[in-house]
RNA sequence: GCGGCUAUGGUGUAACGGUUAACACUACAGAUUGUGGUUCUGUCAAUUCGGGUUCGAUUCCCGGUAGCCGCC
């Protein structure tokens, strides 16, 4: 018996309502997964997150192992009693790092790409943008793995797949990532191609290094990658192989251009097994997570309710808005009127603006608990409409209102 | 009353007899999708007033005004 299993409930064309099983409790699924990068959703008690309706949390294997390191975190009894977390963890592998803290370093590039530097990409050979820029970057990438600069010492470390996954045995999250490299968007075509097949030998790596380790396969379930870029043929081939293996669950990661996103999802989709679980990496944006879950994807993690919930902006059912604007000093309703938040009832538009713009924290704590309650409710909301076969009226009216 | 010093965006500073007077903060706006915790990118905004010298003055000169310091 696997820690971790999966079990349907209800589909609804490519859809499904369903619960994942862990040592630590159940998921219900489609679900949104707060990001705890460093053992700690920012600014959220894990009691504010279970008020939320939190199910589950992410950890990150880079930021633990540099610091506090994961001896300190096994030695604790593991994620989540480290963090006071009682429900399931998830932990990223640190491949993300590898582009956040390489191709991406000290640039503009997020994992999603514009339009404008997507067409800027066709002409532009990534390998000669690596080279150039490789003295500013802090990851360099081989064939067997990853040597990095810590960005907060300088010290050199090396990340391979047998490296990332004993890492996370000692981080001990219920489910975990294999080894992988996220490309950038603007990489071109060969790049996506060849760093898929490198993520491949990873994930197949990364699937030996955890089954070899008795003891955690009875409380670790391991998710692999598909990567691919927004080519979809590369998607449907990154499917195909990473389906191939014994994994218990897939992810799908990399980079995007807005547009192509779902196309790629469907490609990968398409050539995974219905019985496991599928979460989308690093998505999304509230349209981004009901299109996800549109195309049968499971669970989402995404920092972009806490980081723009940090930053003065926060979700409404009528578009997100920036309430450090000058407009909304003297506003006295609620964050959004139409969906209140448990436990920020009280706290009125001018009140948070007045505490973000003085720096205060509880404004950021505010803000990011509004926009994490904000982001689950939908979510959650989306597996009653699935299960009350209503659906596509959900995401339409959703749409209407937020994208108006 | 006399003498000296100072006067530049909202604030604190910079600069020069010569293009669009610089910087930081503030203000105003934008960005943010597996987090490098208060980040990144833009924008608005000033030479105290009146004369004079000069091709040209924020800069040099005279006066007014204001502030600070000293003296009686």
């Amino acid at each position: 018996m696997r820690p971790i299993t999966f079990s349907i409930e209800k589909r609804s064309e490519r859809a499904r309502v369903g619960t994942i099983s862990t040592p630590h409790g159940t998921l219900q699924t489609p679900a949104f997964v707060p990001v705890a990068t460093k053992a700690n959703v920012k600014g959220i008690l894990p009691s504010t997150l279970e008020s939320l309706g939190a199910q589950v949390t992410l950890a990150n294997t880079y930021h633990l192992y540099l610091r506090p390191g994961e001896q300190i975190v096994k030695d604790a009894g593991g994620l989540n009693t480290f963090m006071d977390w009682k429900k399931p963890t998830m932990t990223d592998s640190g491949g993300f790092q590898v582009f956040s803290l390489g191709a991406a370093f000290g640039k503009t590039i997020t994992k999603i790409a514009k339009g404008e530097e997507n067409a800027l990409a066709q002409g532009v050979s990534v390998y000669d943008e690596g080279v150039q820029s490789q003295h500013g970057q802090l990851a360099i990438i081989d064939e067997e793995g990853v040597t990095f600069t810590s960005h907060l010492d300088g010290s050199l470390h090396r990340f391979t797949p047998e490296r990332s996954i004993e890492i996370q045995h000692a981080l001990g999250a219920d489910m975990f990532f294999a080894f992988d490299e996220c490309t950038s968007p603007t990489a071109d075509y060969e790049y996506q191609r060849d760093a898929m097949r490198r993520t491949h030998k990873w994930a197949d790596r990364s699937l030996k290094a955890h089954r070899r380790n008795i003891d955690a396969n009875k409380k670790q379930g391991i998710f692999g990658i598909i990567q691919g870029g927004r080519h979809t043929d590369l998607r449907e081939e990154s499917a195909k192989e990473i389906a191939s293996m014994d994994f218990d669950g897939f992810g799908i990661g990399g980079s995007f251009s807005k547009e192509d996103m779902m196309g790629a999802v469907q490609a990968a989709v398409r050539h995974l097994p219905e019985e496991k679980p599928r979460h989308f990496l690093g998505i999304g944006e509230p349209g981004d997570l009901l299109l996800g879950i549109e195309e049968g994807m499971d669970t989402f993690d995404c920092v972009a309710a806490t980081r723009l919930g940090r930053h003065g902006t926060i979700y409404t059912k009528r578009g997100p808005i920036t309430l450090t604007n000058e407009k909304f000093r003297s506003e006295y309703s609620p964050l959004d009127p139409e969906c209140i938040v448990p436990g920020t009832e009280g706290f009125t538009r001018a009140y948070v603006s007045h505490l973000l713009r003085s720096g205060e924290m509880l404004g950021q704590m505010i803000a990011s608990m509004h926009n994490l309650g904000f982001i689950i409710r939908l979510v959650d909301g989306a597996r009653e409409a699935l299960l009350e076969d209503r659906f596509s009226e959900y995401r339409e009216e959703f749409v209407r209102g937020y994208y108006a």
